[in-house]
RNA sequence: GCCGCGGUAGCUCAGUGGUAGAGCGCGUCAUUGGUAAUGACGAGGCCGAGAGUUCAAUUCUCUCUCGUGGCACCA
């Protein structure tokens, strides 16, 4: 007589089961409807297969299209996997590397056969028509354990060399899973997966556009084609899906930048930025408000130079681990050729080099290192709006969000061993106060030490328990602000705590940093006369908290659609007569509106109000004031608030008192607020 | 830097082996109109750069360049 297996449910029933049974064989006997409904098992919290026999007695909950994450991971995961199989039946000869499940869908790298070109979007239709197809064959998924060498035989007799090359470096001796797919495809799985392919959605999915990727994402290896898709459990979510991507093209800062008249790039520049008028504005409001927290968090501003020789980098480090990409200067006058047409000047052989700095640091230890420097003045810190340039590869510039020359809102800290703690916890508040006036949330993360790296292992135990010691006492080394430790991710001389904002449409962005440095205070020889006499190292604190600004204005015009809070709008109230006979007083409400500090302008030309409307409402301008003969007569203007409905008739004092609150920075509100009481 | 796709009027884009088109915008004129486009007329282009094929290239080929979607990189 065999024993029964003891499954617990979630609902604290145990049933018994007999052995070789699986997942399947308990919805199956709970009811008809789960054992449809079902897609996979947790047991013992594993996620498996729900044809997969128990071991022993278990804890299982059946994974529902309601426990959607799971779900959501499952379909995509078998997603990317139809559409290798798709593939490889459209195109013999294809080789697939493998296809993992990925935020909003799947992917899969495949090595197109040699007699033909690499996939292109116009293959994707045919593939997806295929991976119909074999969602509708309703293809059963079966787990299979194979000995490596059996599989490995198998890849090469496929012609499968990236599969084959994959398998060889599993571990040896151990059973590698495979799933089949019906009894004509399989592919090396470690799994789980659904139970049939026509489990999922045929219309809950869409392939995207296909790109280049490194195998194992080494740059020095081939090329594969990625083949991008997103996946739903439904059609509903993936329509949903698709109109969010449509939104978040809708705000693209490229876009808006231009339709907005923000700046603009050029070839002879690129990856630099051409401000126009309103969108320096924005620019300036940001440096004005970072100034005021700066100063207000006793940070004292300096201004370093732009070209330092060489050598100064070659000390650093940086040059040796960067110079491809910085930009050189030869410190020279150039010899121009007689020829006038050809304007190419020569560099002597024996110039000197400079750089143009990719960085503030090591100018600000310059500047701390002049004179001498007692602990009773620490910590100093040193903020820059420093402009940078570093030639970065160029298939990754994006507009705003990657350039070559952009100003960091900088600062370097130089404090005792025993500060570090307290200043890094000050500027976690610090940096919270900042992402809060703009409404964004955040999440905190320590970046570890790297692979490659600079300095002793007891100076990155310290700076890594410091920064985590730090965020702790900030409040902030929990869930709810997403803390979270990254190895390997740390720069070459320092960890890294890391700011992630998330934007109105929910994506992230890393911005803010603070990296307890040990490095380079010693590469620089900066000291301090300590309490005993002696000279001691500082630990220099490097931190930001936009980033840079260029890339700080691109995601604002993200987050905010471009519709930027009064006190960021460029233009920040028009005033439109409605007929010309209203001139005059629509200009006594430009200038009294101006004299209030407000940024107003009128439009006078000849159009229609309807014209104005439109056209200011497109151009995201927050308040529109209309003015005809009642308003002219009564003294008051008719203000229109960007994304409301209704219209507000007020005395124009009354405007003016408004719009001088609302363009108020919200670092200065609370002022307002408590002058008031 | 690598793979794919692009570069035509200020913007968005159509088009062609015989040197070009639309809409919006811009200018002029008429119109003075109460909350998301008044009408008419007009100006505006070395069709990204260079080379090749051709009687002829914006169109075909190659190289470069910039942009773009990814990859790799991001002090």
């Amino acid at each position: 007589m065999t024993e029964l297996l003891k499954i617990s449910l979630p609902d604290g029933t145990v049933r018994e089961m007999e052995r070789g049974s699986s997942p399947a064989d308990v919805a199956a006997a709970i009811g008809p409807g789960l054992a449809k409904a079902a897609l996979a098992a947790r047991v013992n919290g594993e996620v498996r297969d729900l044809g997969r026999p128990f071991d022993g007695d278990a804890e299982l909950a059946l994974i529902t299209a309601r426990d959607e994450a799971d779900a959501l991971e499952l379909a995509r995961h078998d997603f990317a996997h139809v559409l290798a199989e798709a593939v490889q039946a459209l195109y013999p000869g294809t080789q697939i590397t493998f296809g993992p499940a990925t935020d909003d869908g799947f992917y899969y790298d495949v090595m197109a056969p040699a007699s033909r070109d690499p996939f292109s979007s116009e293959d994707l239709p045919a593939i997806e028509e295929q991976m119909r197809a074999i969602i509708k064959a309703d293809k059963p998924l079966r787990r299979e354990a194979w000995p490596r060498q059996k599989l490995i035989d198998k890849w090469e007799a496929d012609g499968e060399a990236f599969k084959a090359e994959w398998a060889k470096e599993l571990p040896e001796n151990e059973e590698l899973t495979v799933y089949w797919s019906g009894d004509d495809w399989l592919d090396m799985c470690r799994g789980p997966h659904l139970p049939s392919t026509g489990k999922l959605d045929p219309q809950a999915f869409k392939l995207l556009r296909v790109a280049g990727a490194y195998w194992r994402g080494d740059q020095s290896n081939a090329q594969l084609t990625r083949i991008y898709g997103t996946g739903w459990l439904n059609k509903k979510q993936l329509k949903q899906h698709l109109h969010n991507l449509e939104e978040a093209a809708k705000r693209d800062h490229r876009k808006l930048g231009r339709e907005m008249d923000l700046f603009h790039l050029q070839e002879e520049a690129h990856g630099s930025v051409f401000w126009h008028p309103k969108g320096y504005r924005i620019w300036r409001e940001l440096e004005a408000y970072m100034r005021r927290k700066m100063d207000k968090a006793d940070y004292r501003e300096i201004k370093t130079p732009q070209l330092m020789d060489v050598r100064q980098w070659e000390q650093s480090g940086h040059w040796g681990k960067y110079a491809e990409n910085m930009f050189a200067v030869p410190d020279m006058v150039p010899e121009v050729s007689e020829d006038e047409g050809n304007a190419a000047p020569t560099v002597a052989a024996d110039a000197d080099w400079m750089a143009i700095k990719p960085m503030n640091c090591p100018a600000h230890v310059i500047v701390f290192k002049q004179g001498i420097t007692s602990y009773r003045d620490l910590p100093i810190r040193l903020g820059e709006m420093g402009c940078c340039h570093r030639n970065e590869p160029h298939g990754a510039l994006h507009g705003l969000m990657r350039v070559r020359q952009f100003t960091q809102d900088d600062a370097h800290i130089f404090c005792t061993e025993a500060q570090v703690v307290e200043e890094v916890r000050a500027f976690c508040e610090l940096a919270n106060s900042v992402y809060q006036d703009f409404g964004f949330t955040y999440h905190v993360k320590l970046a570890l030490r790297p692979e490659k790296r600079f300095g002793s292992e007891s100076d990155w135990d310290k700076a890594e328990q410091e920064l985590r010691d730090a965020v702790a006492e900030a409040g902030m080394a929990n869930e709810e602000y997403g803390w979270e430790e990254l190895p390997g991710e740390g720069a070459f001389y320092a960890p890294k705590l890391e700011w992630h904002l998330t934007d109105a449409i929910g994506r992230t962005w890393q911005v803010g940093t603070i990296q307890g440095d040990r490095v380079l205070p010693d590469r620089l020889d900066a000291t301090y006369v300590g309490e005993d006499g002696a000279r001691h190292r500082p630990v220099m604190l490097h931190r930001a908290i936009f980033g840079s600004y260029e890339r700080f204005i691109g995601i604002l015009i993200e987050h905010y659609a471009g519709r930027l809070p009064v006190w960021l709008a460029p233009v920040q109230a028009v005033v439109a007569p409605i007929v010309s006979d209203i001139d005059g007083y629509a200009q006594e409400v430009e200038a009294k509106l101006k004299a209030s500090g407000i940024r107003v302008t009128s439009d006078l030309r000849n159009e229609k109000i309807n014209y104005k409307v439109r056209e200011h409402s497109l151009a995201k301008v927050p308040h529109l004031l209309v003015v005809g003969k009642r308003e002219a007569e009564e003294g008051s203007v008719a203000i229109r608030t960007l994304g409301e409905k209704e219209q507000q008739v007020m005395s124009l004092d009354d405007a003016v008192a408004m719009l001088t609150l609302a363009a108020t920075p919200p670092d200065l509100r609370s002022n307002l607020d408590t002058d008031a009481a």
